[in-house]
DNA sequence: ACCTGAACACCGTTCAAGT
DNA sequence: ACCTGAACACCGTTCAAGT
């Protein structure tokens, strides 16, 4: 007499997803999310083989976040207006949820062992914008200087890193416009 | 009759600095530590408060390390020359260490608030290489911009984030140049 | 004044037994 | 075919008892 599953995949991890949210990665347990579910801890195992699994899985649900979030940011201004407007988006939800942006730009002990195609996910559309900005032949390095910068600079500024004061809204702005300019081919 | 110390902080912080080398921050335990230090978890907890106040002291010891290699770089070029020069000293410390580096500029769950002034300390050369590049108007904003880049890049490069092929030696390169010419005052 | 063993709470994970 | 309680290993931490 075969038992119906009480819970899927998908509950679970969009419960993770939620619990990772709320408590950060540390208090993502399985217990936890168990409980979330409403099952016991063991069960959780019929269908994620562990927790690294679990977190990998709530990872590339925020990789998909962030692309949708990027994409929709980038309007139809020039590549210049997306740049920053996907940048100002992207520090949005650094603050809107803190402990899913950590996640996905701090390799956590935690997280362990990240898909790669996970990146790869939320990097279309920053690659998009970097080509139209930069050109062709240098799409790739330009993306890739770019993305360093904001996800350094906003996991400096939430890790409190920026203490020495000054406004931090007009910092970001200096170092996107001096990435713009920088990276921007030759009119 | 009082027993005199089998051990003391400092031994403690050093050998907890040499687990989280070769362990990284997840096998960084009280037991571990302990064990190195020929003594009982419970007796660290007379030379440090818990694991988070043991990480912390770790974290600043990696920070002094990190300034003295910063420093040491900066040699007589001028301002771009050194600019270069601590960047490519603060990736090989990423790639020789890279549980010391993860540490020092990834918010994992563990290492929990770290002092600010830990970041202050590090940050000494690189304000001081920015105001040479940048004027000292700019200083502030410049050094930003430039370790949240660096701090970014490799991160992500040791993520497995730029799985996207291309040679990071040069991706790097690149990222510096454009910096260094963005940020540059005018001469 | 520091060290220790014993103990506790909490975690991830396994597994035999239920339905 | 999935769920459960019981159990195990491992962790951080406390504390009374030793010296």
């Amino acid at each position: 007499m075969p038992a119906p599953s009480r819970t899927s995949v998908e509950r679970i991890v969009a419960a993770g997803r939620s619990v990772l949210s709320d408590a950060g990665m540390e208090g993502l347990t399985m217990q936890r999310v168990a409980s979330e579910v409403g099952v016991r801890p063991p069960s959780l195992y019929k269908h994620v083989a562990n927790r690294a699994d679990l977190v990998r899985l709530v990872v590339a649900d925020i990789a998909r976040e962030t692309r949708e979030l990027l994409a929709a940011a980038a309007g139809e201004g020039d590549a210049a207006d997306d740049a920053r407007a996907m940048a100002l988006a992207l520090r949005g939800f650094a603050h809107r949820d803190r402990h899913a942006f950590e996640a996905m730009f701090s390799p956590a002990a935690d997280a362990a062992t990240i898909d790669s195609a996970v990146y790869a996910t939320a990097a279309e559309p920053i690659l998009e914008v970097a080509a139209r900005l930069a050109g062709a032949d240098h799409a790739l390095d330009a993306a890739r200087t770019v993305t360093a910068w904001a996800a350094g600079f906003l996991t400096m500024e939430l890790a409190g890193a920026f203490h020495l004061g000054g406004d931090l809204d007009r910092a970001y702005d200096y170092g996107i416009d001096a990435l713009i300019a920088a990276l921007r081919k030759p009119q």
